[in-house]
DNA sequence: CATTTGATGTTCT
DNA sequence: GAACATCAAATGC
């Protein structure tokens, strides 16, 4: 895989066995997250989030990120150095960083750059692509099904992504992955600052596009 | 619609 | 003790 092109058409179905049209591809390798967070942010959107646990597979179409880029970045938790809760913050390329915040959510980030970098991506949101109907189960306060995964503490809910996969690879023989999916280009893609930060400086960090131009699941 | 507020617990100052 | 990479219900138009 060409990894400055990760949702590139050849090679991107696996041989996984999804359902026509799922457009899941195969894993992204370390070697894609260890590069600057804001181009990674960048480029997972289109790619595909997913949870198989004993129940089947579970999975959205990243349409959300923030970069956090490091110990020189006031708004990344590698500010506070290396603790307990930030440890995996700065472990290898291609792992899970997976934090509580609010009392109550859960939150999910891509580390990037180098084993002993603190740097990472935050999945913010997804578009719905396997499982509905155990996100709806994981989320019954979900009005509509694109509320499900709209939002970083949305999505681990509906996933059942929490501190147990705190450090886990997302490369692929796991049960939580990350594959390429469909190619976002250019003009599909809104940037901004990152969401809710006071502190730190406001570039444009933050990567969405709009799930409407993506190919549809198959209806239930 | 938009804006405000309550829930809830860990982390850091 | 305050802040927090949030969410959903309640309130105000």
């Amino acid at each position: 895989m060409n990894i400055d092109e990760p949702n590139a058409a050849p090679g991107r179905r696996s041989a996984f066995g999804e359902p026509p049209g799922s457009a899941v591809g195969l894993p992204l390798p370390a070697a894609f997250y260890d590069r600057d967070p804001a181009l990674v942010a960048r480029q997972l959107l289109g790619c595909v989030l997913r949870m198989v646990d004993g129940h089947g597979a579970v999975s959205g179409r990243i349409i959300e990120t923030e970069a956090y880029l490091g110990p020189h970045d006031a708004a990344c938790h590698a500010v506070a150095g290396r603790t307990a809760r930030t440890w995996h913050l700065f472990g290898p390329p291609g792992i899970a960083y997976v934090y509580f915040i609010y009392g109550m959510h859960w939150c999910v980030n891509a580390v990037t750059r180098e084993d002993g970098f603190g740097s990472a991506v935050l999945i913010r949101a997804l578009a719905p692509l396997e499982g509905v109907e155990s996100m709806r189960v994981r989320r019954p306060r979900a009005r509509h099904d694109a509320q499900l995964c709209n939002g970083p503490g949305k999505l681990c809910a509906a996933l059942g992504i929490d501190r147990s996969y705190d450090g886990a690879s997302l490369t692929g023989a796991s049960a939580l992955t990350i594959h390429a999916g469909e190619s976002i280009t250019d003009d599909l893609v809104l940037v901004g600052p990152r969401v809710g930060i006071s502190k730190a400086v406001e570039l444009p960090l933050r990567f969405r596009c709009d799930s409407s131009r993506f190919p549809q699941p198959d209806a239930d």
